[in-house]
DNA sequence: AGCCCAATACCCCAATGGAGGTATCTTCAT
DNA sequence: ATGAAGATACCTCCATTGGGGTATTGGGCT
């Protein structure tokens, strides 16, 4: 029993590319294609009404004209929840990951996987997996330890440099002023002078206080 | 090259079938074993100051006597965060694997895996992948989904007595040794003892990192 | 009654940390 | 080109901290 997925990619020519590998696969049926969310949805809809199969997982593309993969996800899921969904894009930042995920992706690729990856991906998906590669597994780790960090979202008010957020990360970690010196090839007394510094910025007067903020502002 | 590992497992049997499982593949080279956190935590650091290596990667049991292996992750991430951790247990609840996470683990396997897929997946954890089954992969993206709002674990898990766990309140609350003493009632010295005696526990060496514990634990 | 253990308190000592300085060298924007 | 700001480095002084001890007390468990 063959798999019946969809393609939802607005490269035309990724997407014949995608189509030529499937199609030497029986393993996988292309019900249909489409290149915007728009069009997916409306397609989707189609199908079910015309009772013609519904498509057991889709292969989705994050950057798409109109509605992004994200959104798309977001709203096929509201309909038909049960249609797995697999992210294939270039992107491998976390937020994009994460977005996806909550979308109600369940898988997550990278567009250049060799097209075998591909295929049991899709098999793994359909059996209850979540396929991914390694390292954005790790990124979906990482940002499970570091739950809802932004960028730039060093403390407006504090007025931080570069070098400062840097000595304070390392601090956090447990550093002291030499094993920080040593790490930033810099002399203990430089790391003495930042802290200095960083304590009056923050109007704190040790260490432990200094962690204390600099987790619960999120600077690390 | 062979990846350096320990393990800590505190089933006897179980240890034994996972040495003589690696003994036939040179690619896995066990420095050492422990039977319980206490223990592994210890042996780490006389590896650490007698200059033998450190475990590149650690298999690391959940049910422990003693201080969890979820604990024992805490710590040894919050002293060493390059060794790399992978747990090794017959859980698969959400909770336990995300708090597994949550605490610096990298990788989750269960026990009866093939010795082919643990040692493949140990190299990956190695590469900076993070190897895991499709049935926890999903379970962690599941639970991205739904973030269950559990508490965190009030109850510290270190076996702190009151008093101490009391002290380390006002520790992240930047105090010092006096103006704990001030505060309690108490002596300095005795501050200092209690201290000393949560380090032990901890295994920490100063303030800063206690303080980060005590926040990553929920304690404060 | 005997034991364990948490809580209390003290000792020494070396290392680290915090607060005050001063000073040079870039870089960058006015 | 001049001045502001950041990164670098050094100084002194004294308090705090961390690690190694030892010891007494009072509760609770067996």
């Amino acid at each position: 029993m063959s798999i019946k997925i969809a393609l939802v990619e607005d490269n035309p020519s990724l997407q014949r590319r995608f189509l030529q590998n499937f199609a030497f696969y029986e393993e996988i049926e292309v019900l249909f294609c489409s290149i915007s969310g728009e069009d997916f949805l409306e397609k989707l809809e189609e199908c079910d009404t015309q009772g013609v199969g519904l498509p057991e997982v889709v292969l989705m593309d994050i950057e798409l004209p109109g509605i992004s993969g994200i959104d798309t996800t977001l709203a096929l899921k509201e309909n038909y929840p049960h249609v797995e969904v697999m992210m294939i894009t270039v992107f491998e930042d976390e937020e994009k990951i994460m977005d996806s995920l909550r979308s109600g992706a369940s898988g997550y690729l990278l567009k250049d996987e060799p097209p075998d990856f591909i295929v049991s991906a899709i098999q793994d998906l359909k059996k209850g997996g979540a396929p991914m590669t390694s390292k954005i597994a790790r990124k979906i780790i990482g940002s499970i330890r570091n739950p809802s960090v932004k960028e730039v979202n060093i403390e407006p008010g504090f007025d931080l440099s570069e070098r400062e957020v840097e000595i304070i990360k390392l601090l956090v970690e447990g550093g002291s002023y030499t094993t920080i010196a040593e790490k930033l090839f810099i002399s203990p007394h430089t790391v003495k002078t930042h802290i200095k510094n960083v304590y009056k910025k923050m109007h704190v007067h040790s260490k432990a206080s200094l962690v204390k903020m600099a987790i619960k502002k999120g600077i690390i």
